[in-house]
DNA sequence: CCATATGATCAGTTTTGCTGATCATATGGC
DNA sequence: GCCATATGATCAGCAAAACTGATCATATGG
């Protein structure tokens, strides 16, 4: 039994059921990020940094998809916030190396505990097994989907 | 082996790979519809009174999450380009019931095609029992969440 | 060593989504 | 039946967001 929450032409249609997932997940981080007046990008490039201390700003475009020039208005907030310096690169000096700082390595690690919670309440009807089974397809359907519009791009610039 | 285009630190997060899922169907729905000039979200209004005549503009509102304001002017584009008509609501004289015409049915007949075309370019990677497990998670997941998010607001507004 | 490409930034514009108001109608208590 | 309150649709205007094109510094490859 199924309640009428998700129209039934829409249950077959995956692009429906992924936009409303990450509508729903984004809404509920949104509410968890709102008192630190920070937005999930600004979460999702700290994540990075701390993992690779170094990345420059075109590096986190890359990856999360967004525009150089938003780019350095999201840095510029988090700078402004204590949470990241921008050091010289070492090996370009047109580059930044983005280094969290102490602060913002104690605001992601505290930051880092609601989001957890909410993911978890968001997959608690999906058991253990089930949950990585999501994960390892999910991955798979990205990453292969990243190699064939990197080829395409590949493709236009020869 | 894996690529290198998911960082390894957002492979365990559903957040990001359900995000990035979204970015890249979108991204290629966008395309399809380019030269129509219209978006998913007119895409996604046709797909529901075609299977529902007479739907409210609220009601798509709701389903589809959209503000009411902006989908007057979903709905105005539509008219403006003949797929629907605005008709009097036989319950409600401040309603409209929306109805496709001739050209609207015809017009998502014809787009439906690439659209499932990139969804299954999309899929290719996963196995036809695969896919249908996927599915059956994500509404279960979709599900759940949209029942939770009711609660709430009915815990709000008692 | 020069031509071209790339990283970062900024000013200015376009696009987008939302707020609050308005009008018409509906609904529920009395 | 009547009024208070809620709801559906619309609009004008505002504010945030994202993009364009330019600029400057530096890198890279022939």
């Amino acid at each position: 039994m199924t309640s009428e929450l998700i129209p039934a032409e829409f249950r077959g249609n995956l692009g429906f059921l992924v936009a409303k997932a990450k509508q729903l997940l984004s809404d509920e981080l949104d509410v968890a990020l709102r008192d630190s007046g920070l937005q999930i990008r600004h979460f999702a490039v700290l994540s990075l940094i701390r993992r690779r201390a170094g990345l420059r700003q075109t590096d986190l475009c890359e990856v999360l998809g967004v525009d150089r020039t938003t780019m350095v208005k999201v840095v510029d907030d988090l700078e402004g916030a204590g949470l990241l310096r921008r050091e010289p690169h070492a090996a370009d000096r047109r580059a930044h190396a983005l280094q969290l700082t102490e602060a913002g390595e104690q605001w992601h690690s505290r930051t880092l505990v609601p989001v957890m919670d909410h993911e978890q309440q968001f997959l608690a009807p999906l058991s253990p097994g089930e949950r990585a089974l999501l994960q390892e397809m999910l991955t798979r359907l990205v990453d292969s989907a990243l190699v064939r519009s990197a080829d395409q791009k590949l493709a236009r610039h020869p």
